[in-house]
DNA sequence: CTTGAACCTAGAGCATGCTTCAGCTCTATG
DNA sequence: CATAGAGCTGAAGCATGCTCTAGGTTCAAG
């Protein structure tokens, strides 16, 4: 029923040195230790695990994850903190969504330029316009 | 016809600091100068620093963009290799854009989950189902 | 009981991308 | 030509997120 660090590591694919930095970091609240005092992971902490590295996904820094964690310990008090903390990573991940696609465009229209320009053999009289307002919004 | 690199500043929205490190680790070759020593920025460096801008947002690392701006001065002989940096980051970028997609996903789910939750005042009950396999892509 | 693989901790080290500092020079304005 | 604001450099410092090291402990197989 608990899992060895090792075995998260592979089924997670977390290093192992990772998960200790993340213990340490405070982001796995109370994982249970044997007498000898080695790690006991549960499946909820796997589950915790995951949805860490899912929100690493996100870019969110360590600091607001652990904050993120150390709510789950209040229980049900803290529903309403984490709720919003859900809903600012949606708009953060669709934040930059976004941004990459206004990057995208332009990357697309290099690659439109360099094609041109291999296929002359030169980038004399191949035409680029810069995208005017790219970086004001 | 020069702008100075306040200007630049104001202009692009680039810190002067990190313009003069751009210019330290070798990302603005040949930056012309006062006779006393001053930069001097013309319309192609402040295209190029909007370009370097560009990649950064792909999260491209400072050393890969070195690499282009310094094949640059190879002119159309590099023009292939250039090419195909920027085929490498369209394809780095629409990667990005897809596992942000994803991890939207587990996202919206979990608004949905406490939106539950805090409907109801409390966790207990309310259905949640990890999405397996979120990170074996 | 022995022994080697797996674990543990505290602390140092590292890669990246800036940012700050100290001390000095340039330049535009009155 | 004085001077204040802008610029310059080399070097140190900082924030983030790991990663490695050294030295010791635990655990499971034989």
């Amino acid at each position: 029923m608990a899992y060895r660090i090792s075995e998260v590591e592979r089924k997670l694919g977390i290093p192992i040195t990772t998960i200790r930095y993340y213990d340490r970091e405070g982001l796995l609240p109370h994982i249970a230790r044997s007498e000898g005092g080695q790690r006991e992971f549960s499946e909820s902490d796997l589950e915790l695990l995951q949805l860490i590295e899912c929100l690493k996904r996100t870019n969110m820094p360590i600091r607001d994850i652990r904050r993120f964690t150390s709510l789950l310990a209040n229980g049900d008090e803290s529903l309403e903190e984490r709720r919003q903390m859900f809903y600012e990573r949606r708009r953060a991940v669709q934040e930059q969504i976004v941004g990459l696609q206004a990057v995208a465009d332009l990357i697309d229209r290099k690659c439109a330029y360099y094609d041109a320009a291999v296929e002359a053999g030169t980038e004399d009289g191949v035409s680029w316009e810069a995208i005017e307002g790219l970086f004001s919004a």
